[in-house]
Order: structure tokens, then C-alpha cells, then sequence
DNA sequence: CGATTCTTTGAACTATGTCAAAACTGGTGG
DNA sequence: CCACCAGTTTTGACATAGTTCAAAGAATCG
């Protein structure tokens, strides 16, 4: 085993994993009292790029869309965050990209000067939070590989595999997979428009690898072969 | 001022920049010391995405392609590292990336032990590797960005903007602007293939926006058209 | 130099994007 | 409970940016 607190890095799975659950219960509960848990609606908009970061943020139960956009146009997801996801942390003094609910969520929030503070005298909570921000690096990793590299039935097959392992390590249930998220934000996410996001899917469906139901997907085994194919 | 160290980040520019000189004279005449400076030919593997992480890095000199890849044929590049960048400081058991050096290079190396170790009894040093890896991250959205949502001209002009502004940030000559690496990795950079990238960077010339030199490229006014339209 | 590797250009192809319209979905109010 | 509405998803026909395959120049290095 690792001698060094620096090296219990869990393995990614998703924008912040589990932060909070990192910490002590103790710590856990004073921190949380330190700020508040505040229900929002669909679409709502936690922070926008650009903004100062003022705040750090706790997604409790929902999903939250990260992304990053120019003019109104253009705009690449770069993470959804799923309930036990801490968002930025590590911010620097503006928001690099913006923070938007899929549906009604519950979001924990802070200021930043009391996470900071909070932070700052428990070395154990800034190694939590290392791990935190390296687990995102690396997903961006295979992302940008995914973006870059990969032809739209892998980014898909990818897509929906990913999705369905985080949501299950969560204990949903997973068959079938809800997929709370538009057409448009999964295009937004891996680099495709609407129409070629839905043809993919279909044509996944034609060869057997999944079957599309309203806002859900069910993924078959020939799902395997294709995910067996992305390394 | 920012009240809180959490908040002393700087502003992203290329991976992990400028790690070593966050820290104290003492600290980093100590830390240099416990590692080791390996001097290093061209297209050297530093480590080996999959491996077991067991060292950290710092690039002293010379250029470090980062990469992540399947088979040895689709390979997409996370970043260059130039001189003062420190990799892997915060890496999980396992590299998730390869790293491999563009022409001769000095770099620093230290056992991760070696490294957690004097990191965890100083407080200031965990900050440092936190604004490291998130400066990474915050390059990863733009990168990613670039991937999904930019066209051809767009990837290049924005690629050929930031690289000056790094070289230029290192006190390096940028007038015509070297380009050590080759063809193939800007493309795997980019997204893109060998042979796009060569048409675009002639596109742009004709434009009148660039000068193709060999081995090097000069930037003139019309790029910064280019480049405003970037957001 | 001569060989090898890298870069550039050409011609043909294709995955994905664009534009447009139809089909579906979920919500609202009569 | 149904009919309607607004938004989303799906499908179709066409356009094109970028890829692929191939071969001709350039640069680099023993």
C-alpha cells in the first residue's frame, strides 16, 4: 500500500467525486453548517464563466451541467456533476466555465473565504482536495482523447457506459438508464450537433447495441463489443 | 488581495506551469537536491501512460509532449510542457498519460515518496500543487473547447497565439516563433490530421496571417482577426 | 551526399454538419 | 379526459470540412 497520504488518490469517475465524503464526520458536519443547502429549479444557473468565484459548491441530489462556452452560440460540456461532486474548489479568482441544473436539484453552497479558511488548517482536507481536482484532470484526459479522437459511435458507446457505471456506483438504478440530460447537451458534450447524436443512437439501436425508450436508453451486450473497441 | 492562500492562484498557462519557483529559496534548493536533474536525447519516454507512478517531474529544459493514446495508432496530445512545469505531482497510482520529450531536455526527477513526503509537512507547498492542477484543469476546458467546437483555422490560430504567449512568458525570442514539434504533433494536439494541418497553416499564410519557415513560423497582424474571433 | 523521415500538395471519399420538416413528448387548461 | 401548444427528438436530403490514399518535394542526419 501507499506510504503517502499523497498517493490514496481514488480513481476518477466524474467532475469532484465524492469530496465530502472524503472528509471526517466531524469536519463534515461543521463544514456543511458553515454553509447552506439551497433547492433549485430546472436550468438554473449555480455560477457563469467569467463571474468571480465567490462561492464553492456541493451537488446534493441532482445533476449539474459544467460547461464552457463563447457568445451564445458555441458551447462545450465539460462534465456533468452527480450528487457527492464538489465545484470549484480549486477555482482560480473567475469561474472558467459555468454551472447550470438539469432539473430540480439541491446544491450546497459556501463562500469561498470560509472553505478557504476551513481548509487551510486541515492538511488531511487539502490533500482531499489535490485528490479532488487531479481525479477531474484525468477525466478531462480521456475526454479530450474522446473529443479528438474518436469517431461518434465510440464517443456514444463511451458516453453511455461512463454514464451508467457513475450513476450505478451511486446505487440508481441503472437498467434502464435515465438519461436526464437533452440530445442537445450530449452533442454539446462530445463535440457533435443534435441530428448526429440522434442518428448515432439509432443506428446503435438498428445493430442491437441499445433501445432507445423516452429519457432512458437501455444498453444491450452487443454495447460491449463496441466499448471493447475503446481501449 | 485575496484574504486566503486558497486563493493565490494564477492565471493558466500551459501544464503545471512554473511549479518550482511558487516555492521558497530553501524549500526548493532542499527539494532540488533529494531529486535528481537527467539529462535526456530526443524522443525520450519520461514515463508511460499505465505504468505505475513512481516518480514525479519537473522539466528544466527543452520541450515534454504529453499524450494519451490506444494501440499505438490514435493518440491525442493533453499539452506541452516546457521549462518549469512539474508533472505528475499530483498523479493517481498509475500515469494516465505518457510523457515524452521533443528534442533534447533537461529534466528533474524524485521517487514520489520522496516528494509527498516533503510536500505533506508543509502546508504552503499542498497549495502550490493545488493552484498546479488546477491551472491544468482550467487549460483542459479550453483545450477541450477547442476540440469539440472549433474549426481547422481556428484550433491552429488559437494553438500558434498560445504558444507564443508561453515562450514569450520565458523570456524566449518568438520572432519567427519556433516550432520544435512536428506536424504530427500538432495534429494530435489539435484533433486533426498531418495533412489538414498543413493545408490550414498554408490557408493562413495565404491569408497573409502567417510565414511558414522551416522549423518555424511567423505571426503577422492579420492573426490576431483570427484570434479575436476566438472569444 | 544518400537515405530516411518529415512536410506539402493533389484527387477522391466520407463522416459529420446544415437546413428543413415531420413525429413525438410532456405539460396546460378547458 | 381530451385537445392543444411549445419544445424536443427524429428523419430526410443535401453540403462540406476534414480524412484518406498517394506521390512529389524538403529537411535532417549519419
Amino acid at each position: 500500500m501507499a506510504s503517502s497520504t499523497l498517493m490514496l488518490y481514488a480513481t476518477a469517475s466524474g467532475p469532484s467525486t465524492d469530496f465530502l465524503s472524503r472528509l471526517n464526520l466531524a469536519d463534515r458536519r461543521q463544514l456543511m453548517a458553515m454553509g447552506e443547502r439551497v433547492p433549485r429549479g430546472a436550468n438554473e444557473v449555480l455560477f457563469a464563466q467569467g463571474a468571480p468565484a465567490a462561492r464553492c459548491f456541493s451537488v446534493i441530489e441532482g445533476v449539474v451541467c459544467l460547461s464552457r462556452g463563447i457568445g451564445d452560440s458555441r458551447r462545450q460540456i465539460v462534465g456533468f456533476a452527480l450528487p457527492g461532486a464538489a465545484l470549484e474548489i480549486a477555482a482560480q479568482q473567475r469561474h472558467e466555465i459555468s454551472a447550470v441544473t438539469i432539473g430540480p436539484a439541491l446544491v450546497w453552497e459556501i463562500a469561498r473565504e470560509s472553505f478557504a479558511q476551513f481548509v487551510s488548517h486541515r492538511p488531511y482536507m487539502l490533500h482531499a482536495v489535490i485528490a479532488s481536482v487531479a481525479s477531474d484532470l484525468t477525466d478531462s484526459y480521456e475526454q479530450m482523447f474522446s473529443l479528438g479522437r474518436r469517431p461518434a459511435d465510440e464517443k456514444l458507446a463511451r458516453f453511455l457506459g461512463e454514464w451508467r457505471d457513475r450513476l450505478s456506483r451511486l446505487g440508481k438504478d441503472v437498467d434502464p438508464l435515465p438519461l436526464p440530460m437533452s440530445r442537445r447537451d450530449i452533442a454539446d458534450y462530445l463535440g457533435l450537433t443534435v441530428e448526429t447524436v440522434c442518428r448515432t443512437l439509432a443506428k446503435l439501436e438498428r445493430r442491437g447495441a441499445i433501445e432507445i425508450l423516452p429519457g432512458r436508453v437501455r444498453l444491450l451486450g452487443k454495447l460491449d463489443d463496441l466499448l471493447g473497441n475503446c481501449g
